[in-house]
DNA sequence: CCTCCTGTTGCGATATTCGCAACGGTCGTT
DNA sequence: AACGACCGTTGCGAATATCGCAACAGGAGG
């Protein structure tokens, strides 16, 4: 019982975000007529979520980049953790991600790119796999036996590399260790010459609110040399979990 | 004839972009029983545009991230122009911000922070003031005299500051000496206390497709400073000009 | 243990939406 | 320059999804 008419605009935003599209082509995406399209369209157009130009096609409008940012404004963590996020990314040179769990799923919720010119597919909003990145194993590690079970027995477990975990209790087993030596890494588990290590973000009562990584490609520093990165990851964490009020291991 | 129940979507995102919000206080926003909003929330949730909190409370969720991104993505100057905003950023510490005209507006495409902690009431995705906006006035300049006519005579001339200029006359003079000279000046006609420069990108049509700006508060760096500024900005907007095909002016 | 509060569901009345077909504007072609 | 094709836009009944209501469920707090 909820409103199919919203569900349809969803789908024409999610449309959008491929590329700039004619009315037509977006009516198609429904199987509907045209005016139907026209009349979801409007009252979006209205409010800036979609845009179009001259040539009356349609695209992602303004008010999603606001949308966005009160968005990330409202997810606390991001702000403290930014300034030590750009410094680890330029200390390092290297891409760092900030990522957070989120009803039932790993979002990345900031991002700051290499130095280098690598492609990484990531984006902030997007879902980090749950068995494979180490931000996702840091994260899973925190929560509750019950919630974890939950949440691992409900995970795909695609095989993207000969080194990805494919059973759960591989991942639990993964998770326990995570949980005692306070970082996760992937090693090209995802993508096959990416390794990354990851670190918690700790709040005042201790609960990890958001995890810290960095991904390297192997061209650019092998493996051994990823962990050496530990220290500097590791202070990080620390550093933004003290900004969120979380009080030194004692 | 437009979908009022997207309309009513739509406003349900804009108020979450003000905070979380419990489903009541969004049916109040709509004026309307509780099962409505929920209704509307159902598909918004499935498609991750909002999330709620184990408490029920809802705020916008991560697929806004990945569309706005998108959306960003389409903006092709915006990628072009990225390393060198970064770069006048870098040099000269202060606000870097790249705005481009859509559809009757001025909207911020990206943002570059200033290094010293001052804070600036802009964001990416928010409207530009088209009669104090150096940014605005940039674009503006570069319109064709019948649609600059137009969008000058739909301006409401709020007076922010002493300075601002607040008559159509003003500001069709002031396009004119901004078109003439090649960059554009807010000498704090927004805010008391802030100056700006602003200069513009274009394409190889010679069309100003976007225009880039340094913003600078006065206990920072006064006026004449600001305009000190001024060869490093036309320095960066004419490479910037020069990546998106531009020949150099002959 | 009970109560209160918030969110959730089933169900008719009704208002909104949908598809259709005709209109109007723009662009490219002959 | 006139024509034709194409795409977006509008008005109108039929149909359908939406709305408000009221009762239910499930925690949180006393």
């Amino acid at each position: 019982m909820s409103s199919s008419t919203v569900a349809r605009a969803m789908l024409l935003l999610a449309e959008l975000g491929r590329g700039e599209r004619t009315l037509e082509q977006l009516a198609a995406v429904l199987d509907a007529h045209k005016s139907t399209a026209l009349r979801l369209l409007r009252p979006m157009e209205e409010a800036r979520v979609v845009q179009r130009d001259a040539a009356h096609r349609y695209r992602l409008g303004p008010q999603l980049f606001a949308l966005a940012g009160q968005a990330l404004e409202q997810r606390g963590v991001r702000a403290v953790a930014a300034p030590h996020l750009r410094e680890l990314n330029a200390a390092t040179g290297q891409t760092v991600h900030l990522a957070a769990y989120e009803g039932g799923e790993v979002v990345y919720i900031d991002k700051y790119d290499s130095r280098h010119p690598v492609r990484m597919y990531s984006r902030v909003g997007l879902r980090a796999a749950l068995h494979s990145a180490a931000v996702a194993k840091v994260l899973l590690a925190d929560l509750p036996p019950a919630e974890r079970r939950r949440v691992v027995a409900q995970i795909e477990f695609t095989p993207f590399t000969a080194r990805t975990l494919t059973t759960p209790a591989a991942l639990l087993a993964e998770l326990e260790r995570v949980a005692a030596q306070g970082w996760a890494q992937d090693h090209a588990e995802h993508e096959p010459f990416i390794n990354c290590v990851a670190a918690p973000v700790r709040d005042a009562t201790g609960r990890v609110v958001a995890a810290a990584s960095v991904s390297v490609p192997d061209v650019l520093l092998p493996y051994e040399g990823v962990l050496a990165l530990l220290p500097q990851l590791l202070a990080t964490a620390t550093a933004i979990s003290a900004d969120c009020g979380h009080a030194a291991a004692g």
